[in-house]
DNA sequence: CTGAAAGCGCTAACAA
DNA sequence: TTGTTAGCGCTTTCAG
């Protein structure tokens, strides 16, 4: 019986899956889902995907959790953080087992909810002392450190900062801090006048460009590539001089910054290990439940062709 | 009796409501799903996010879809058809309502399988007379029409092209075979040996650009807009003057490309509204119980500076 | 118009 | 080990 129970599974086990093939069958996820409570789905909310630094994460990110068997709802939130608190709820409705959010600006309503509905989230893009959620990602001030100081070091005193919006962004108002601190470590000052926020456009960068000729700075620190590629391009346009008349830094490193002429020095970021351990450290913590790491990851300032000494 | 109800019914639906509140009830949809047999889930296989092209389409594709409560399921092909082939069962199996794919370049089972489980699809980024599927998209073939036209009024007769890898990309092979013909019209030719295929990347472009010196082309038309970013780059490094040695046209019209200088001559194509319209054809196929329209949305050539006379 | 009951197609717990 | 059964939380159908 038993030998015989062990001739026949190998039989019939051939024959299930033969018909398995030829009926074509295709398993119901809905109905796996409902009955294991598990979706195998992994959600992200992304601000926006125009940044190509944020579509390098995401990749990375889909394509770890899908090697895990795990798949991506993605949704974008513009932004704006009363958007995302429902993008969060939709989240949570449609089951997903983890989240991917990105910074640590976000309604208390999100972290609320989350909580309450125990679905384990991740923020990445940052990494701070005390977050409210694990995070993945760099220290946006720290990042700003060794920036300032190479600027510094070239002898700049009169900088300026293009910085990105940062009402909803914890990340954009971290490079701002990170900034003025480490000047005022050196005993110069970041003062509000010659801080400007704008959106990351290559065009909105053009258009702020001329109002920093007024505050005569020597280097300009960008919120981002983005926003350093539209004042490398406007500045170049109107015939100053880059890095000889003004230095200009970026951050994030995208492909282009490479290589443009002069090529942008910048801080480089690990999209695509941050997507890729956000991805493995959720789906670790599900599969042996418990709550998500934390991880930090460095950041590393990449020198090139558009800082310089300062004028005299 | 009936009064009573209709007094009753109003405090009930109240209570039920301030219930719902109070106790912070979520709906739960996988139970929706199995008991309606819908996910209100549209699914969406890309073949990269890196082109900031295809970004911006998945965006206005999930935004459009979220308008209309449904949710967005997103995979990534890098441009592998039997990866693809992967993912759309998964799509299927995870019980999408509908499904976006790009190019009319799939695996016979994908069709297939989509055919035999019922679920509706479109191939965007293209638009062809014979469609495998629907189609949301422009004509590649047809793009080139107008920009082989205007290089050819400039005196354009040695032309190149660097394409990208046509093997898995009907876009690809589209935009050679658009480029050719209209060529031919004029009773110009676009040899093999002028013809050369690369993945769409900077660094690729400015790699195969010196191939080109040795054809002596006075215009080199590009696959897409970061192959034209790549080869301008190089370009400009090298000396070449453009467009007086050389005019150079891309595909896409990125954002970038009317920024850099000299600005871009190149194809404007509706990312936006592809993925706008994807969303809203599918989302009404589904509705309404019908199959999925096709739509055919326009090209435009965007001249700029890159073009210009051929030299003598 | 309201309310009860029967599944949707799976998984998991349990019985044999 | 294998087979059976009871739900998972909704929608939908069918009585009332």
């Amino acid at each position: 019986m038993l030998n015989g129970s062990e001739l026949v599974k190998p039989a019939i086990r051939t024959r299930v899956e033969e018909a398995i093939k030829s009926l074509n069958y295709i398993p119901h996820d809905a109905a796996r889902s409902l009955a294991s409570r598990r979706t195998k789905t992994l959600g992200a909310i992304l601000p926006t995907l125009n940044n190509a630094i944020f579509a390098e994460g995401i990749n990375a990110f889909e394509r770890t959790a899908r090697d895990k068997g795990y798949t991506l709802v993605l949704s974008i939130s513009n932004y704006d953080l009363d958007d995302e608190r429902h993008l969060v709820r939709k989240m949570i409705e449609r089951g997903v087992d983890g989240l991917l959010l990105i910074g640590n600006d976000h309604h208390p309503d999100s972290f609320e909810g989350l909580r309450q509905a125990g679905v384990q989230h991740v923020c990445a893009w940052t990494h701070v002392p005390d977050p409210p959620a694990a995070n993945v990602g760099f220290s946006n001030a720290a990042a700003m450190v060794d920036l300032i100081d190479h600027l510094v070091a070239f002898g700049h005193r009169r900088i300026g900062m293009l910085a990105g919006l940062t009402a909803a962004n914890d990340r954009a108002r971290e490079r701002v801090h990170g900034a003025r601190k480490r000047l005022a470590d050196h005993g110069l000052a970041l003062p509000d006048e010659r801080v400007m926020e704008i959106p990351y456009s290559v065009r909105a960068a053009r258009q702020a460009f001329p109002k920093f000729a007024e505050h005569a700075v020597t280097a300009l620190v960008c919120g981002n590539d983005v926003i350093a590629i539209g004042v490398l391009l406007e500045a170049l346009k109107r015939g100053v001089c880059v890095p000889g008349d003004l230095s200009i830094t970026g951050f994030d490193n995208l492909t282009l910054s490479g290589e443009l002429q002069p090529a942008i020095t910048t801080v480089e970021v690990l999209a695509e290990t941050m997507g890729a351990s956000a991805a493995n450290l959720l789906i670790n913590a599900l599969e042996d439940h418990r709550p998500v790491e934390s991880l930090q990851l460095p950041t590393r300032l990449v020198v090139r062709e558009t800082t310089g000494p300062a004028p005299i």
